[in-house]
DNA sequence: AAATTTGTTCGTATAATATGAACGAATTCC
DNA sequence: GGAATTCGTTCATATTATACGAACAAATTT
C-alpha cells in the first residue's frame, strides 16, 4: 500500500493558502521521484483531491476533502447545532474558540471560529492532538474512565512539549481530578511557550464525554480577571450546548 | 497509481452518516479482493482518512478530509464572509441556500445553509456538477467568455437530465444572454424532476466571476409570486456578498 | 454446538511501480 | 536575444510491491 501512502502524503504537502506547487517541488520535497510523482498527481487530480492550472502548470488542494466533510452528517449536525454558541463566545472573549471532539484518544477540533484579534492563537481543523497537554484534551480526559485514560497514556505516552507540560502520570491524574471538581480546565504554556487555553466538557445524551468547547488565548492577555470572566462565558456557553444536545 | 486509486476509491463508498462498514462489505462494493482492502484500509486509516472501531470492526470516515478543508484558506475565507448573508438569505426564503464556485468548468459548492423546511432540496458540498443544467451553473456561465464556454461544452458536453435540460449550444446561448440581462439564472426541473433554483453572480475583485449564490426550492412551493420574492432577496445578498468581496 | 461469516496473516505468481533517459517547452540567466 | 538551465511529460525495462489463494482464529449466526 505504498503507493496509497505517497498519494496521502502529497495532500500533507500542501500546508496553506491554496497554495500551489510543481511536480519537480513536490518531489524533492518528499524525496520521489519526478516520474512517479507525476503519476500519483494524476490520480489525485482525477479523483478532485487536488487541482491542476494548466497555465502555470501547477497544483493546489480540490474539494474533494469538503465532499468527504459534508458527509459526517451526524458530526456536521453537532458542527451546526454549536456554532451560534461558539460564535458568540468568541465575540464576548474576543478569542478563538473551538469544538473538540475525542478520536481514538486523541483531541481533533471539528469546529473553529476566529475572532478579530490581531494575534490569534491559532487552531488548526481536523488535526489530531494528545490529550494530556491542552486544555480541550485533558477535559475530556478528566471525564473517561481510568481504564481508558490507561490505554491512551499507554499508547501515545506524555510527551514533553514545554517545561511546564504535565509529563508524570501521577501528577495528571490529580490534575484531572482537579478539573472534574470545578468543571472546566486550563492549560498554561503547557503545549506551546505563548497559549494558554480553557476548555468545558461536552457530553452525549447518555452523559457520556464527547468533546469539548475550548478558548485559546495567549499567556500575556490572560491575567487573573479576565481568567474568572472566561470561565464564566465558557461554562454557560457548555452548558448551554449540553442542554441542547439532550433534547435532539 | 492503481493502488493510490483503489484506496481513494474506497472513501467514496462512505456515503452518508457516518456510516460504518467491515473490510469484506468494502471488498465486495468494489470487487476488491478481501486482503488487499484490508491493507488499503490500513493505510487510510494511519493517515487518518478513516476511523476503526475496534469494538464493531468497522470503518467509517476520519477526519482528515476537515484538515485538507482547513488549508483551504482564501477560499475559507470566502465561506466565512458569505455564511451570515447566506443564513439571513435562508431563513428569509426558508429554502437551502448555497454558495457554489466554478473549478475546472464545473460548479461546486462550498458552502450549505439549510432550511427548516421538511422537503429540502439538499445540496451536497464539495461535488462538481455540470454548469449547463442548473441555475448555479448557468448563471457562472452567462459571465464566462465565448472561448470558455466552447472549451467547457467541448469537455463535458451538454448532457441530458430531464426533458426541460438545455442541450443545444444554440438554445444555451440564448438562455445565457437572458441570465446576463436579467442579472440571474433561474433552472425549472432541467436537472432534477422536482428542483427548481435561482442563482445570483458572485464577482472577485476584478470583476471577474468565481461563483455564485443560489437558492433551491421545489417546483410545488415556486409559483410566480415566491419567484419574484425570492429574485429580490438573492440580487439583495449576492450585492451585498460583491460588495464586501470588492473591499478586501 | 455446528456452520457460516469475518478479519487477519502469509507466501508466491503476477502485475504495477521506480528509475534513468530523453525530449520539447518554458523559464532563467547572461 | 540567445544560451543555458530548469521543468513537465513520456517511455522502456529492472525491480519491487501488490493480488490472490489458502489458512486460521474469532466472532456471529443457525
Amino acid at each position: 500500500m505504498k503507493t496509497l501512502r505517497k498519494g496521502l502524503e502529497i495532500l500533507n504537502t500542501f500546508k496553506t493558502n491554496s497554495q500551489s506547487q510543481g511536480v519537480t517541488e513536490i518531489a524533492k520535497k518528499l524525496g520521489f521521484h519526478k516520474s512517479s510523482t507525476h503519476g500519483l498527481l494524476q490520480a489525485l487530480k482525477d479523483e478532485g483531491y487536488i487541482i491542476y492550472d494548466s497555465s502555470t502548470r501547477k497544483y493546489s488542494l480540490g474539494y474533494k476533502p469538503l465532499d468527504l466533510v459534508g458527509r459526517i452528517s451526524y458530526r456536521k449536525d453537532l458542527r451546526e447545532i454549536a456554532r451560534p454558541i461558539m460564535q458568540e463566545l468568541s465575540k464576548k472573549c474576543d478569542e478563538d474558540v473551538a469544538l473538540n471532539i475525542l478520536v481514538e484518544g486523541r483531541s481533533i477540533s471539528i469546529n473553529v471560529i476566529e475572532s478579530q484579534n490581531y494575534i490569534r492563537h491559532i487552531i488548526p481543523l481536523g488535526k489530531p492532538y494528545p490529550l494530556h497537554c491542552r486544555a480541550a484534551g485533558k477535559v475530556i480526559m478528566a471525564y473517561l474512565s481510568e481504564k481508558e485514560i490507561d490505554e491512551i497514556i499507554k499508547r501515545y505516552g506524555l510527551p514533553k512539549f514545554t517545561p511546564k507540560t504535565i509529563t508524570r502520570k501521577g501528577k495528571l491524574l490529580a490534575e484531572l481530578g482537579r478539573i472534574k471538581t470545578s468543571g472546566y480546565s486550563i492549560s498554561r504554556q503547557e503545549f506551546g511557550p505563548e497559549g494558554v487555553s480553557l476548555a468545558f466538557p461536552i457530553f452525549n445524551r447518555d452523559k457520556i464525554i464527547m468533546g469539548s468547547l475550548s478558548i485559546h488565548s495567549t499567556v500575556n492577555r490572560m491575567d487573573k480577571e479576565t481568567e474568572k470572566r472566561f470561565v464564566d462565558e465558557g461554562l454557560k456557553a457548555s452548558e448551554r450546548l449540553n442542554q441542547i444536545l439532550e433534547l435532539i
